[in-house]
DNA sequence: TGACTGACCAACA
DNA sequence: CTGTTGGCCAGTC
């Protein structure tokens, strides 16, 4: 077993639940880097090519940042749809509905 | 070894 | 509001 930061946000976004979501920055705080959620980007960007729901995952401001690095642009957004996650202004997840922090 | 990069965040002009 | 800057960490060249 892997301790590395990788495999602990694969854990972790294994994890998150139908109809949530989460940011990068809860997921580096639980991982203990609190302060490098760009290192958690890096990671979910090599779990693209996993079975994990990295679909879930958004900025701090509910925006899909990380959309155009899917199959396609639009198959995020169309996944948190189909888990009937509200969005706000057409793009942004409502984090104040969906929020969902790992234990 | 040192520099660059990245699906970020926050502060500041 | 937008643009810039610094900071954070791990991986790659």
């Amino acid at each position: 077993m892997n301790n590395s930061f990788f495999d602990k946000v694969s854990i972790i976004v294994s994890k998150i639940p139908y109809g949530k979501v989460t940011t990068y920055g809860e997921i580096a705080a639980v991982c203990g880097l609190k302060s490098s959620a760009r290192t958690v980007g890096w990671a979910l960007k090599s779990l693209k090519h996993s079975n994990l729901p990295c679909h879930r995952v958004v900025n701090r401001n509910g925006e899909l940042t990380g959309k155009l690095n899917f199959a396609t642009p639009t198959l995020m957004k169309e996944l948190l749809e189909n888990e009937n996650i509200p969005f706000i202004d057409g793009d942004k997840v409502d984090l104040k509905q969906c929020l969902w922090i790992p234990k």
